[in-house]
DNA sequence: AACATGGCTGCTT
DNA sequence: CAAGCAGCCATGT
């Protein structure tokens, strides 16, 4: 039998929202990761738009590092005159990551390294 | 169900 | 290096 319990839907509860979370929590400090990547590792496959999407979703007491995600070309995807993009700005920032022209050096700083 | 919209990506101009 | 384009995939109308 196939049921649906009343509280399946709770996005609190989506398994794949958890998977996220994890690997996002695993991003250490100082070090950023892709959408692209993340949605990989959180076995997303392609849902990189997806991961950016559930990103903004974020309550904003969360105690998750979103601010260490960036594009796949290691630049800051929020609108820069946006608060939650200044606000990554300031937290990569305060972590020693250098910021140039809106972009890091994925090279350096991107996360996992071996790729 | 069709269509538009994203905190995207990769490939080509 | 910037811009265009085509995939991708969950959500919202």
């Amino acid at each position: 039998m196939i049921e649906r319990s009343t509280a399946d839907k709770s996005p609190a509860s989506d398994p794949r929202r958890e998977m996220l979370w994890q690997v996002l929590a695993a991003i250490p400090p100082g070090r950023v990761s892709s959408y692209g990547r993340l949605a990989q590792l959180a076995g997303l496959g392609r849902g990189a738009r997806l991961v950016g999407r559930w990103l903004g979703q974020l309550p904003d007491d969360t105690s998750l590092p979103w601010h260490r995600v960036l594009n796949s070309q290691g630049q800051l995807s929020l609108p820069a005159d946006s608060p939650s993009g200044q606000e990554q700005y300031q937290r990569l920032l305060a972590e020693g990551v250098i910021i140039r022209n809106r972009r890091v050096n994925m090279a350096r700083y991107g996360w996992p390294d071996s790729l």
